[in-house]
DNA sequence: GCATGTCAACTAACATGTTAGTATTCAATT
DNA sequence: AATTGAATACTAACATGTTAGTTGACATGC
């Protein structure tokens, strides 16, 4: 096998990866395009596909056993997002991470979650608020186990909660897509430190607020809790200069 | 030539248009998939190509002397934003207005641009209110000549300085995105009345505000304004409801 | 050693061929 | 007449061929 992790003693340039790293093989539901398009996603937002990462089409292609449609697809949806830079006639790479960017992407879902906290808080249901303190309770159990990819997971379906109460559908997605870059740098930052307890205490009032339906409450309790994380990721610029432009 | 234009005496189901009824010959500048993409997005938002339409790809195709694959990435795109619905290995149509998406539009809008306004009260510069009393003066200017037209360009100028003194591009292309169902249904209300100078009377304090750095003043002052827009919107599901799913 | 011009390799963008699934038509059956 | 079901016509989705433009390596000239 001609695949050796150790030998050259130089690395030079390994933007071009002539195997990618990790690439789940497409057996999920949906259109090829979609497939290929959560398969590429998923491996930038983890960073296996670090910043700078040359995407060759033809690669993707035999690795994923499709044509170059979906995978042109995919890539077209990627760049739209952010995630991906098209140079024209020349190549895709993934984008590197840049402040500017993650601090508009945080401006949007402060917006937007902002909006939606008050107007869930407003308008809440019974069965809604059943649902929130019933999400808070798992957070509470996981942080008792140390599960700290279970609270992880309910911290995000808390949020995911809230924007759907709106009633609104499409702002989930948009929220994601505003959002992402923020998620990505995230992860740089998960393995760090352990952040749980303060993120359950910052998540107590803003259920407290919808319980009391006090819109004015639950907006402040929110934003509390969003600027707590682009906070923590501005250092990161310095950290990791070689992920950001 | 076998191409007959009047073969067909009874024409039945008009829905399918044989011949698009208006298209820009693509000389703009850009790929050709963006310009098919402008091209087709502006006759969806100018009703040119009424909601229910199909759009048939070989017709477009023809008519504007490309070939299917920068016409699919545009249907693609169209797609995403909600102007047209696909249906898997069958056709593609102009949506239909749908309330519960002009809401969701509206939402999203207001959510955004009063961030943006609060913002911009908060940090703007010396230079940034100039442009804006500079904007507000030409709206009197157009509001005293009665051009509707150079009034409602101003309008939507004013909106537009408002994004972009945020220093966050990209905002204006998620406002526009999710704002864009509320501006294809103004077009059908427009022709009805010229509420110009109630507009203009509403501008006014959102310069004051923004002048005065008060951000909450100018929060409120643009959520009055955002209001009026929608409560209008709202009669048309009765008054057209053909357009309407 | 450094700037410059040529050339080869690679790519996105575009064009076109193929496949398979859907809706509609219309005749056959009840 | 109403229902059904087979055949047709059409489409999106996918695969693949073609074109033209960009990048970067290398050799040449200064």
């Amino acid at each position: 096998m001609p695949q050796s992790d150790v030998p050259s003693p130089q690395e030079k340039l390994n933007q071009a990866a002539p195997r990618m790293p990790l690439l789940d093989i497409s057996k999920q539901s949906g259109s090829l395009a979609q497939r290929v398009y959560e398969s590429l996603r998923g491996a930038i937002v983890a960073m296996e596909l670090p910043p700078g990462t040359m995407l060759r089409k033809q690669i993707i292609c035999e690795q994923l056993g499709v044509s170059r449609s979906p995978v042109t697809e995919a890539i077209t949806r990627l760049a739209s997002e952010g995630l991906v830079e098209v140079v024209p006639q020349s190549g895709s790479r993934v984008t590197r991470f840049s402040m500017s960017d993650i601090r508009e992407g945080a401006f949007l879902r402060e917006a937007v979650e902002l909006a939606a906290v008050a107007k869930v808080a407003a308008e809440r249901t019974e069965e809604q608020l059943g649902e929130l303190t019933r999400n808070l309770r798992l957070q509470a159990l996981y942080l008792e186990d140390g599960d700290a990819d279970g609270f992880y997971r309910e911290d995000e379906r808390m949020h995911e909660l809230i924007l759907s109460f709106t009633g609104f559908p499409k702002i989930q997605t948009l929220a994601d897509t505003g959002w992402i870059q923020v998620n990505r740098a995230r992860q740089l930052l998960l393995p760090l430190e352990d952040r749980a307890d303060g993120a359950f205490e910052e998540h107590k009032p803003i259920i407290a607020a919808i319980q009391a339906k006090d819109p004015i409450a639950a907006r402040k309790a929110m934003q509390k809790h969003l600027n707590r994380l682009v906070e923590r990721l501005e250092p990161l610029v310095v950290q990791r200069p070689d992920l950001f432009e």
